[in-house]
DNA sequence: CCATAAATACTCCGTTTGGGTGATGTTTTA
DNA sequence: TAAAACATCACCCAAACGGAGTATTTATGG
């Protein structure tokens, strides 16, 4: 046993079955990292984390964005929430701005894309556990171009998914269960207007059904 | 001004025009009573609350239970949780054993059907003042063996809705945005039973759609 | 002044939902 | 033991929804 390199704890949190067999099977080969868990959704993830957090604690999660249920980003927040301590690389396809700027508002502190050579992955988690960020260069770039241009927003944090005020009044009688049609008939809008917002407030907060955005609403309290 | 009979400052929650209007009008009549806020939704309703709180306060609602957006048994939750103070009785239509039972638990103090004669509703407002619990006899009856039968839940009121542990898994999988198809793969069942499981978990909860079961469960922590 | 975002309206299309109805077997419990 | 819940599966139908477009108007700001 090697006391004086003691190995870092890192999680697999991941969907697609052969992608997370393969990526699991390559961290094996880095003796200094310990591949302590490996769940192929959020759910699973939290329900491993609890059962085994009297072990030795994890200390960096590989997480994807696109996941059943739970996605990612919320995953994220809700470890960030519950366990501060433990770092968190987005894994994932994802180079959108949106997806960018909701993974580093809940706490995300790496952002990796997926065609990352192994090499630099375990770098980069080795990093993290030095208090670094590491970040895909054209995602950096990305953050870069945030930073100036919604410094505001950034700083501010106001208004989560940056939902317009109309998209909000729509949101609000989405979570109250109402119909197209019915919000339609409060707003005196069109229905097919509702219909567009709703679109762009599923876009926004990638999401892709009411019961998803009111969770995610409710959740975060854009009530 | 007559100072030694203050007025019962009284609120009418209802949306259907005509009855509440009819009602408005009744009410008038009389003279020991003041109807201070007439509403046509509970948002409507809270909207009103929040303007006039500065004026005399409100002593008893009649709430209607059939509401568009938010329901009547919600509302009384809600009003009970910010205004404990106000009584509430339920003024509906129905007579099944779920709507008493629920207007019970989240704190109506009195369940009127609507057919109650308009003297009949006035002496109930005034023995709620006075620390009755004005209920239809029909509705007594009700309670007198709901009380027998079901006293162990009604003490406890450890399950909200009564869902079964089936309804509630599957509930659950509902709050995470998944599709019928998907909890059914999950939960290895067929679609059709999926549906009928979320059928009964929506007569139970006295919604009609997912963003409403959703909202529900997660306002009275069923998860 | 022009780019951009927001709000508005509409179409097409396939999928999903929700409501109604019905059936069968098991378990609980009154 | 008989009634009541629970769980399971199935079908029909109409309404609602979600995705992908297109397009106009209006602000707003750089």
């Amino acid at each position: 046993m090697d006391l004086e390199v003691p190995r870092i704890n890192v999680a697999i949190v991941e969907d697609h079955d052969i992608f997370r067999k393969r990526l699991s099977e390559l961290l094996y080969f880095y003796k200094d990292l310990k591949l302590s868990l490996v769940a192929d959704s959020a759910e699973d993830f939290f329900e491993k984390l609890s059962r085994t957090q009297n072990d030795e604690p994890l200390d960096v999660v590989l997480m994807d964005i696109e996941l059943p249920g739970i996605n990612g980003i919320e995953a994220t927040f809700e470890l960030k929430r519950t366990h501060p301590e433990i770092d968190i690389i987005m894994f994932t396809v994802f180079e959108d701005d949106e997806r960018i700027f909701d993974s580093i508002q809940v706490g995300a502190t790496g952002y990796l894309l997926k065609d990352t050579p192994i090499d630099d992955v375990v770098n980069a988690i080795k990093e993290m556990k030095e208090g670094g960020s590491p970040i895909s260069p054209s995602i950096a770039r990305r953050v870069f171009e945030m930073m100036r241009n919604h410094k505001e927003k950034a700083e501010t944090g106001e208004v989560p998914f940056d939902l317009s005020p109309a998209e909000i009044k729509i949101l609000e009688q989405v979570i109250e269960g109402k119909t197209n049609k019915e919000i339609a008939e409060d707003v005196f809008l069109s229905p097919w207007t509702v219909k567009t917002h709703i679109k762009n407030i599923y876009k926004k907060m990638h999401v892709n059904s009411r019961a998803a955005a009111v969770r995610l609403a409710l959740k975060r309290n854009i009530v």
